[in-house]
DNA sequence: CTTATTAATCGTAATATTGCGATATACTTA
DNA sequence: TAAGTATATCGCAATATTACGATTAATAAG
């Protein structure tokens, strides 16, 4: 198959894993990091702070520009993105709450 | 390709998103979802619990103990499941680090 | 207008993931 | 020993993801 049967999960549920895959893998990591670091637009460098091909890394940000977690600026024949504070707000609270479950178990077996 | 290039990426950027993409399936938020809530072992009604098969739900088990997240401990003919809780902790501190970064990006274009 | 620069999109190949039927394994019970 | 129960593994088909060369689109510079 490779089709995740999301209609058997809750809207939580999926919300959580479509969050998650956005940062499983290390190329998008490093771009939300490097957006972190520079803290504020990064306008092209992207592609020489990362080492993979220019269609590569535009098709890593148009997936995290589509969830919402970047944001882009046309500025000549460049584009600024940047973390949508907003929307990675969100998210984290999404993600930090699915973690901070207590873990009690004492009586495992 | 559809083959990630890890060698490019620091290890921490690849520990991240391997972590990540454990959470990347609903069945395996669902998963752990459950043995928080029932707070110890979960023994066999994993596959009741969530709608797939069972090899299907013995394979999702699986990634989440390579990973170390879960484990399991064999009590006659089942297997009961339950949260790592030294992993859990330390998985949890590698992302939430990643996700609390400060947004100080008042200057963005 | 022509050329250069930057980023998006298209198309495609290689690999990964998901899901499950069939089967194997291991233990329990009669 | 034989039958039942629970879980893991195998093997495969369908779909998704990753990566990048080639191309396109849009603006800038000369």
């Amino acid at each position: 198959m490779g089709l995740v049967k999301t209609e058997k999960f809750s809207d939580l549920q999926n919300q959580i894993a479509v969050y998650a895959k956005a940062f499983g893998h290390p190329a998008r990591v490093a771009i939300i990091q490097h957006l972190f670091k520079i803290d504020t637009c990064v306008c092209g460098d992207l592609v020489a702070e990362i080492g993979l091909a220019q269609p590569t890394i535009s098709q890593h940000l148009k997936e995290l520009k589509n969830l919402g977690l970047i944001q882009g600026t046309i500025d000549g024949t460049k584009v600024c993105y940047c973390i949508n504070k907003d929307n990675w707000t969100a998210m984290k609270t999404v993600i930090t709450t699915f973690l901070d479950n207590d873990i009690n178990n004492t009586t495992c077996c």
